[in-house]
DNA sequence: TTGAAAGCGCTAACAC
DNA sequence: GTGTTAGCGCTTTCAA
């Protein structure tokens, strides 16, 4: 292990000088701060985190709190906090409070008071008070993605709006009875995203004279299978089938085309189908959907984090600017059928 | 920040005493371990581990290399890792090196060597001679998953007998006109898992007197919409096609699925399909598949580590079990067509 | 079994 | 612009 004392020998400048070269704080001259450099690669000289960490307290390292890994929108999120990350320097340590709550205290216990982390993301979770309270009394800042945390800067979509979008655009096609597939309450309690994107669609039907029709709404898990399912109970009836399902989430809207599918209708002929995401497999249904970009948004949570860790010469406090998202219109949604 | 000194002088022993009890190394009276974890508790201390680290030279952290967080087989190695390491009280830090090589070697150069990490473990990755020396030097242990590593511990299924257990599952339904769909060269470079799945095949063909013909292979990307283009070109001949398809991945039998009903057949009574992996949507879709365990090689990527950061009192070199596969039969798979 | 004290490798005042 | 030096908070000899 060579150590920042070989480093500064062989540059012929002291230990100070080294480190102010490499991490770029404070004042070196161009000279020796080639010199060092030089040295440093010479030996393959790479600063110890820890001692570093210790005696600056700054880790540069940030960490991510999230409750799954393998669902599109999480690993999506994590890629781009973690692609920004690399960018800034950054390493990223990963806790997924998949499991119960004890896990999920004692992670908040001992990790962030371990001093592992400058800051936290904490993805689609609702942090209590109490948890908040005691990041911020550190001086460590969180930034939510996916669900807004009270008191503290959040990045989500406006689900109201995202909905209205993709109601509307079924009823601009000529739908008047249009089906819903949206979350069951088990998923309401983080954030009311099914409650929203509820309230989107039955404001947009509403827009139009239209007065939603509970027996049009089918509860579902945010899965394909749960959508299949869901869309079998929708579009099995006998009479006055909906000509349409706006469902929650592009995987229930596949799982929708599915079911349509087996029951012999053809997508958009017979019913139109439309959802939520942009998800890997919406392109190969060729599903109509309101993109959101989770990526993005794991991205900018960092940028965020990091204009509060480093605040760059403009310190415009980060403004709360909306998250995009945008209409993708394929072929599973077209004129309702002639009747 | 509370630190060791304030718990040593409220539980009325030294600093050293207090981490000896709060580490377990050393000898500690009961008495005066529990004085301490009495103090440690009331005072909310947890040790720091930049200081902890810097003093012992043991970090409790350990780096995860992965070239994806998107997929299937990736997601659910990294959840397993991560799962395995909390239990053991040991952080993850998270390096996806999706991106090119140059990310690649900064990542390698700098992460290992900043002292974060106690060991790595490599996730389909392949390590040049150079990198796993480096690892080898500074004496971190290194485990790999997916994919052998010269001279490294490696977790992989066997690739070969995997495939012949599924080609196996269609000959003992009858079939002997069974296609492939494997891995185009590009998924070749890593480990040479397409090839030892089309050995597996080609084996188990050649057993029952069957010469594989090459008109019978289809590459594709490991994707369902891979597979689904893969499998019409094989479906698609007017002559003499295949009875059952046999398709690398799960995702590229689900896009088999798709494929033969597009072009109007019915699975399995037209053409039987199975997979390999076991993945997300294979049970809904009836598939038949050999299902591998990727959380499980990702726990026992964590299991060999501990064993070897931590020898535990027997000390078994770990020997290299085979990791578990195993058929599943469900309903895409029956016996062929009466011709 | 316990305590005193010397570092672990670096950073940040402070002085020049 | 650069060097000196006192820590950062813990672990671990070493001696008692």
């Amino acid at each position: 292990m060579v150590g920042i004392e070989e480093v500064a020998k062989l540059a012929g400048v002291s230990t100070a000088t080294v480190s102010r070269a490499l991490s770029g704080r404070g004042h070196v001259s161009p000279a020796s701060k080639a010199k060092v450099e030089d040295a440093a690669t010479r030996l393959g000289y790479v600063v110890s985190s820890n001692a570093s960490s210790l005696a600056s307290g700054r880790t540069r390292n940030i960490g991510v709190v999230i409750p799954f890994l393998n669902r599109w929108f999480f690993s999506s999120v994590l890629e781009g906090a973690q692609q920004a990350l690399l960018r800034h320097g950054y390493d990223l340590t990963l806790y997924n409070l998949a499991g119960d709550g004890r896990e999920r205290s004692s992670v908040f216990e001992h990790f962030l008071l371990r001093q592992r982390v400058d800051a936290v993301v904490a993805v689609s979770l609702e942090l209590t008070e109490h948890e908040v309270q005691r990041l911020h009394d550190l001086g460590k800042p969180l930034v939510g993605v996916g669900g807004p945390i009270p008191g503290v800067r959040t990045l989500t979509i406006d689900d109201v709006a995202v909905a209205r979008l993709a109601t509307e655009h079924l009823i601009a096609l000529g739908h008047r009875r249009i089906a819903h597939i949206g979350g069951d309450l088990e998923f309401d309690l983080d954030f009311h995203l099914p409650t929203n994107r509820r309230l989107g669609y039955e404001a947009a039907l509403r827009d139009v004279g239209v007065e939603p029709d509970p027996r049009l709404f089918a509860p579902a898990d945010f899965t394909i299978a749960g959508g299949y399912h869901a869309a079998k109970q929708l579009l099995g009836v006998p009479h006055d089938r909906p000509t349409a399902i706006f469902a929650a989430s592009d995987e229930m809207a596949i799982g929708s085309i599915l079911a349509a599918r087996d029951l012999g209708m053809v997508v958009p002929r017979d019913v139109s189908i439309v959802g939520i995401d942009d998800y890997d497999l919406s392109e190969f249904f060729g599903l109509s959907t309101v993109a959101q970009f989770p990526r993005g948004q794991g991205e900018k949570a960092v940028e965020i984090l990091m204009e509060q860790l480093e605040p760059g010469p403009d310190a415009a406090p980060p403004a709360a600017t909306p998250l995009p998202f945008e209409l993708r219109v394929r072929s599973s949604t077209a004129v309702p059928p002639e009747r």
